[in-house]
DNA sequence: CTTCTTTGTTTATACAAAAAACAAACTAAG
DNA sequence: CTTAGTTTGTTTTTTGTATAAACAAAGAAG
């Protein structure tokens, strides 16, 4: 109930030395002078930032740059080999793991399909790929600085796997589970929210406010960044948008309701349109599309039509900048984008579809993987500043 | 561009002060001690906010309280007669206006019928009711504070009225417009934003920091509170749930779309079904039922249903704590309100469920104007600690 | 009557940001 | 080459905030 929260000078300092670092983060190469402008803080108070930042490494001195009339400037970056991070998304089917610097570069990628999907198996399985990745990371100030996982299914606000209906998974600690094996700090992640991370800070949402995130792969879940900030609603299930009605007496969901979204718009209803004609999986179905069967190509086009119809309620709902295709289904982004983007806009509010845009994830199926560990690198980068 | 938001001394002491207000807003009668106590700051802190705030008139001291095995406290009071907020709920066919203390009790009630709509002759209205309101303001160290109006339409950050389909307004400069009149901030929001705002804070959503408040009128707008903040999308045009598609093939709407929630949810529909039997208005419908009329009462059970299932996508899209449902549908109450939180629990997803509470406006139709007379508060409230 | 509590103020200290002064390094004009 | 002016970044001083510690006032409890 006692949540301290009030302001003193440690937390002003926190706060400038972040808006300091998001600025040599957003701007570099930079000098000082020019940090002070673009901030409004003094030049002093500048310098002596940086200089705390310089001191734990994340900033460097780059040389000096052009002179625009006077003493040249000193060149500053963000010192991205500082440290490094795993990000991790496991799917129902396979668990694609990475490494990265402290930009979300990636260095190393490894995939592997997963036949079983108990959460013994599986967790052998990710700590096994957690721990070949780990031995490359190289050496650096910090080393590996955090490990971010996203997962299919509903995770709770201290790392807690709630449920996860496709691996059949129930409050699992996962969180605590890795930190304790692995003395780092740990972020779990639903797989949407981390797909729409990935997409705002490496992908085709940069620097974009508010944008909602539609991960279409067997089913539909959404990240809602908003204000941009991810919104989790109050406990954490918020974006459950596959489960939204958009036809009052439709199909029979397994939710047990009629006429959800992700019946009609999600990979699982292109297998489904799609198995009455031999084809047993989305590649297949691609396939037959790329050369020219009529069918596909239409089955492709009316799915993208569908997913515009929930995509036009995702804009009068929220009034995004932006929203994002992603998951499984960027796969066929060739076939339906324009048809996406069109049909949203024509059945969204005039007023909201004035400033949006439709897209499909420019990370394509490794959004979430990215988004994973970027929440890795930012938790990180919090706690650092926080430290004296 | 250049947004300055960085932090300095001001900023720590305007935050505290917020803090230590709000303390005494929500905790009052309460001794600087114990405000020391709930915030976490130290005692010499409170002392010296408490008497700025004393200075300023908002805080008052009213003798001492119980001793509790030592010296008495001097018990500390939100001196809500500091000054006086006026808020309009601006309808389609009528304006209603109050005068409420810094508390948001309400002192004086006025509600005026309009013929006709356009914006000449309503400004006239609305200008007519804010003098007649704005003679009554009781002698105080600020008098009048500010004046808050919500509208039915689409306002921006500036407060000017976009749109407002019903008044048939489009790019009226409302707030400008009054503030060079009246001389004081002027609040104008949408409608449900206010309604949400009031019911949070004087009716049914008090301290719940997730809500959706549907304003079931003539058509179906809503006000999204997240994270104890509005939430108006980027720009200003979020919360059009009216226009959510529910049903794919369903009913054509006049924004050109088809199977929008309000043309089954709302007022509109309700008088829809009611017309076949001779009744013209909801009051009319509803003196029926009264009677034991089953057709109109089979009719409001199943308005409520489709209510419901509107209320089920909410709560699979937001995750909230509360689902509040006002506006006119209000009167309704009766016959609607188990259906609409039994059919809304059937349908949300069991995780959403489990925390959500859903209920019809414990301020009937005043949830707007209580909230456009809060905005004005608050936005005096903010500037006040501004000021040193 | 004495001791302990509670409340609130006063005094001294720590610390962050900012202003001002300054030093260094450079450009450009004559 | 010299000089004036500019840009960058540091050092020094000032201001303003929160906090801790000491203190004063007022009461409770034995």
């Amino acid at each position: 109930m006692k949540v301290k929260l009030t302001g003193d000078q440690a937390l002003i300092k926190k706060m400038n030395t972040r808006i300091v670092l998001d600025c040599i983060l957003n701007e570099e190469p930079i000098s000082r002078a020019k940090i002070a402008k673009k901030t409004g803080l003094n030049k002093a108070t500048v310098s002596s930032l940086v200089q705390d930042l310089i001191d734990n490494h994340l900033v460097i001195e780059g040389g000096t740059g052009e002179s625009s009339g006077g003493r040249k400037p000193v060149i500053l970056h963000f010192n991205h080999h500082a440290g490094y991070a795993i990000g991790i998304d496991l799917g129902v089917n396979y668990i694609h793991g990475i490494l990265t610097d402290l930009h979300g570069n990636v260095l190393i990628e490894r995939q592997e399909s997963l036949k079983v999907r108990d959460h013994h198996t599986v967790l052998a399985s990710l700590r096994l790929l957690i721990d070949t990745i780990g031995k490359q990371v190289p050496k650096s100030p910090y080393g590996l600085v955090g490990i971010g996982i996203g997962v299919p299914g509903i995770v709770d606000e201290k790392g807690t796997v709630l449920f996860a209906p496709n691996l059949n998974w129930h409050q699992l600690d996962l969180r605590s589970e890795l930190e304790t094996r692995y003395k780092v700090q740990v972020t779990i992640e639903n797989e949407a929210n981390a797909g729409a991370l990935g997409e705002q800070k490496y992908g085709a949402g940069q620097n974009v406010a508010n944008l909602i995130y539609i991960s279409a792969g067997i089913g539909i879940g959404t990240g809602l960044i908003l204000n941009n900030e991810l919104y989790k609603g109050s406990s954490g299930f918020s974006g459950e948008l596959g489960h939204m009605t958009v036809d009052l007496n439709g199909k029979v969901c397994s939710c047990g309701n009629r006429g959800c979204w992700e019946l009609y718009a999600s990979e699982q209803a292109l297998l489904e349109g799609a198995l009455p004609f031999g084809f047993e999986n989305l590649e297949q179905l691609l396939a037959a599309a790329d050369k020219g069967d009529k069918k596909m190509i239409a089955l492709l086009e009316d799915t993208a039509k569908l997913l515009g119809a929930g995509a036009a309620n995702i804009a009068n709902i929220f009034n995004p900048d932006l929203i994002i295709v992603g998951n499984r289904i960027t796969k066929a982004a060739k076939w339906m984008d324009t048809i996406v983007s069109q049909t949203t806009k024509q059945r969204a509010l005039p007023h909201n579809r004035e400033h949006l845009a439709v897209r499909f994830a420019a990370l394509g199926e490794s959004s979430a993987v990215r988004g994973a560990a970027y929440a890795a690198i930012e938790s990180f980068l919090l706690q650092n500043e926080t430290a004296e």
